[in-house]
DNA sequence: AATGGGCCATCAGTCAGACGGATAGACTGG
DNA sequence: CCAGTCTATCCGTCTGACTGATGGCCCATT
């Protein structure tokens, strides 16, 4: 039981009276739809009163659940100020290390890793790059506190967050010498993986498995280690690349390169916090405070 | 995890900080040390920062805890404010309905449920009293939405949570014909003891063989049902009567009974909520509320 | 009218993690 | 030098929060 009013039920809470409805929320703060259901009745009965008005389409506050509401944007104000306040002037914050695979840590962190030295000038930052699994295992051996990951690779002791959401867009060069224009070309084109144990690979070859397209032979495709060499691979027209969004802006302003627009699927991922069992603690907890709240945007 | 700043470990905190030691925080939140330490490495780790330096005598905060004590305190008002502020003008707080022993019922909920009436003037307010055993199976079976006891009385699905301290004193009439000096005396006079099943009558028991005292058998002691009834007793000289110390002041003020100072032993125990699983909803969690933030005090 | 889809509630199962009790280790005051 | 006090750690237990599956409800579309 808990007395208090807890500040993970207000943030949830708003993101549902802003949502309109508790599934929305749910997608929106990465929570199941019966665990924000549940949120919300638990946050009701600690103020003991009804919050939202629940209907088939969706919910909407009511008079005290607004006032709530309100409320509730004040006191995450003042604990977002009173977290970073706290030991700000400590600037004994050390070294950051963290290991992300290469997508993230290539287009994902550095504005990030720029504002986390903005903030503090005297840490020291290492960042490993690695693939989703050695990373998760990292984690979980200890050897790293903090992980950033693509894919899905469960690990005992390994938490699994999913913090942004991401979609991997085929691209080829602007002056390929052949076309794509439905999902079965795809067969006949060289596609440039990620090399294996890469989280992007294990997707990319799932997703086309579902979309009934027959891949070539692994062997006769380019293997490339990282997303930028895939990118400049497939601007020189080798074939076509899978690219995350967030590598995509600085490339497709380039003019050297071309999403394809004629394939039926999609290819969702999120972009995930590997997180060891217990707290984060100094910086890594610092590091990991500042990407939740002031998320990073694509382009 | 928890990236958030939780208000419990915060007012454990402040806690610490106020008593100065973690063994004299976990003892007036009712934790134990270990679970207080605990508390107070999770703050740390969410917080990034040393909040305490740790020495053999006690605690002292760290800058970094001082501030954050400063801020705690603000978010713990804001907090209790939003809590109370919510729904404070929805009146259909219906009704309250609440189990507790008598000593409780008689001597400690008055001016409680005198400020909740106060709060709420429409709320209908029913209160039950009966003995710890039976409250705590009427709030196991949903019975009762809440319940104040203060024996120990294990029972599935049921939380005991302390709540106050409370000591049994030995009265006797200010004339009664006979005198008390020492523990072995208690074996030669009257014991007006409580009905079986009464956590009361439980725990003068056993304070009584842990002293040594031979009790009389039980069948030759008059047995009242209430405390009111016992300290008339005591007072009209017919024995010894046990009262916890809430039930002492207005009875010492008419000056019709003593208290014994011949004894080597005090008795101890505490008053507990009886929670059910699960959270509390309505007029129990607003009164429960009240009670945790503004506890009465003896006399 | 019927049907499909979106939304909320409930249930069962799983698992992290919070707590209590015991104990070790460190230091102080008598 | 010993007793007492305080914190940290280990371990077993158990609560309770989440996920995934399912059901019921209502609206929109055909």
């Amino acid at each position: 039981m808990r007395p208090q009013l807890d500040p993970d039920l207000l943030s949830t809470f708003l993101a549902v009276v802003q949502g309109g409805s508790i599934s929305a929320a749910s997608r929106a703060v990465h929570l199941s739809q019966p665990a924000v259901t549940a949120r919300i009745a638990r946050l009701e009965a600690s103020v003991g009163a009804a919050l939202l008005v629940r209907s088939v389409r969706g919910v909407t506050p009511t008079p005290a659940g607004l006032r709530l509401a309100e409320r509730a944007r004040a006191l995450e104000r003042l604990l977002a100020e009173a977290l970073d306040e706290v030991g700000d002037d400590d600037n004994a914050v050390g070294a950051l290390s963290l290991a992300a695979s290469t997508t993230i840590a290539e287009h994902v962190l550095p504005s990030l890793l720029a504002r986390f030295r903005q903030r503090h000038p005297q840490a020291s930052i290492e960042l490993h790059v690695g693939n989703t699994h050695d990373i998760v295992e990292a984690v979980r051996a200890g050897a790293q506190p903090l992980g950033l990951v693509e894919g899905t690779a469960r690990a005992a002791g390994v938490r699994l967050v999913p913090w942004l959401d991401d979609e991997l867009v085929a691209v080829v060069g602007v002056d390929a010498p052949f076309s794509v224009k439905r999902d079965s070309d795809l067969a006949q084109v060289p596609i440039l993986w990620r090399e294996a144990g890469s989280g992007t690979r294990a997707v990319v070859a799932a997703a086309l498995r579902r979309a009934g397209v027959r891949t070539r032979p692994l062997p006769h495709d380019p293997v490339l280690g990282a997303s930028t060499a895939i990118a400049n691979a497939a601007a020189a027209g080798l074939g076509v690349a899978f690219l995350s969004r967030w590598a995509l802006a600085p490339l497709l302003a380039s003019g050297r390169v071309r999403t394809l627009s004629g394939l039926s699927f999609s290819i969702r991922r999120k972009f995930q916090w590997a997180l060891p069992a217990g707290s984060l603690t100094g910086a890594a907890a610092r590091f990991h405070r500042l990407a939740i709240q002031q998320p990073p945007a694509p382009m």
